[in-house]
DNA sequence: TTTTGTTGCGTTATTAAGACGCAATGTAAA
DNA sequence: TTTACATTGCGTCTTAATAACGCAACAAAA
């Protein structure tokens, strides 16, 4: 995009942004990913304000809140289908972008003083889970540039999203507990020792490999396959993958496993 | 109230109640209380409309939204300490109470067709466990009367409260098997066949007696009185209560207890 | 005083979780 | 080609938690 019409849009989004979307309500969106046995997240770089920013959006004056948020992320990460779940709503009465976003407008030499922008939000918080190596991420009209980070090694960032980004995690490992969610950040075909590697990283301890694989086996709902992966030293692992008719029966009976 | 005072007050909350709160975002409550082994839900009778519908309220524009929630409260049922907790937040395009309100107004001789209630809704979920022998109900501006109703005897409700409702409820079972948070439900001194009635209405099946008890004693948070429950047939059982330094510690050690 | 229904404490059986042993495997080094 | 090696896959054993059930003590009513 040429700084022009990134110049127009940016100032329409300020002055008329309202028109579109709903007031005083926004979506923030933790996207977790899985890589090189490391959980990641994918965070925007804040323009001038030079921290970093969870991916976010606006409300459709006509749009359901999950419509909402799988449209920002679809935006960010090109992923059409994508495991989504609302987690918690922040309404800390300072949440205001009117600092940020004044240097913003300074900067394209606008002196509006009054904007929807510069209003309290209440932010929805959605947490997402993804298959790292489907996704390309984009960055959006207020960031230049976003990155993978290690949930270990975070960045300053605006706003409250710190605490957002803690309460998605706490989120996720609480739900890893009863729920098998974790194949949604692995590939398809994907070996025991790396689904194991994904737990342990998520819940931070370590687990017993032999039991580990009974448990998840005892579930049920994955499927051995006959390939093992290749190039590897040592022995090969098979490769696994769920087994989604297994999987959606489970869920209708109510699974429920531990860790 | 007097009729007059009623209708300036509801006609400045249609006209004039967006300079106070937020638009677009709404609090519903789901208030939950224990009478005679029954489960029971707080609701409000809509005027006009017929329906009934959940506690609620807006935000102000200076407020927590933890806050909004602790005030909507306190005016419904007269509690000050009040276990709470935010559990989801409901965004569908179609809530609005347009077509509610508009009967409302009508009524009052307004023919305002404009107003920041007409339009759509977020809104955010709390649920609420309360001392029922503590509760003094009081009805708002758009309800009269308000009632106790049985979980499994809801009556009609506006808009998409049955949902929110269904949503409180299932948060309240998945909760009730790993946090002790019965105990709000109940008065201070309570008898052990008496929390166990509670869990048993809560999720909905029967439990051993004896294995009850044991578990409970085994979680290090009650405290067993030499008082017993008098003027009551057959062996009289002993009162219990919740003993907080040890509840307090346990909280932060991460208390983990199943049903 | 006897009857009755419930309570409180106990025991036993069943199941799940956790800890560990060892042979099989496939690559890399010898 | 053979050997060494780190890892995998399956198995056993131990321990802890859960569920199922027995029975005497108790307080009010008959």
């Amino acid at each position: 995009m040429n700084t022009m019409k990134f110049e127009k849009e940016l100032k329409a989004h300020f002055l008329k942004g309202h028109e579109l979307y709903l007031r005083h309500i926004s979506i923030d969106c933790v996207i977790f990913g899985f890589h090189e046995n490391e959980l990641k997240v994918l965070l925007l770089k804040a323009k001038y304000a030079g921290k970093w920013a969870l991916p976010g959006g606006f409300v459709l004056k006509e749009e359901y809140l999950d419509e909402a948020a799988k449209r920002i992320l679809h935006e960010r990460t090109g992923l059409e289908k994508i495991y989504l779940q609302q987690f918690y709503t922040f309404g800390d009465p300072a949440r205001s972008t009117k600092k940020i976003n004044q240097g913003f407008l300074k900067n394209i030499g606008t002196s509006t003083t009054k904007s929807w922008m510069f209003e309290r939000f209440i932010s929805v918080g959605y947490s997402a889970l993804v298959d790292f190596t489907k996704v390309q991420p984009v960055s959006d009209l207020f960031s230049d540039g976003c990155e993978w980070f290690n949930i270990h090694e975070i960045p300053e960032m605006i706003l409250d999203h710190q605490e957002i980004f803690k309460k998605a995690l706490e989120n996720l490992q609480l739900q890893l507990n009863f729920q098998p969610v974790g194949y949604n950040l692995l590939p398809l075909k994907f070996t025991m020792p790396e689904l194991q590697k994904l737990y342990e990283t998520i819940l931070d301890r370590k687990l017993d490999r032999r039991n580990f694989q009974r448990k998840m086996m005892a579930t049920g709902i994955l499927k051995k396959l006959k390939e093992t992966k290749k190039g590897v030293a040592h022995k090969a692992p098979f490769y696994y993958k769920l087994d989604l008719s297994k999987y959606k029966k489970a869920l209708k009976a109510g699974m429920g496993f531990e860790m």
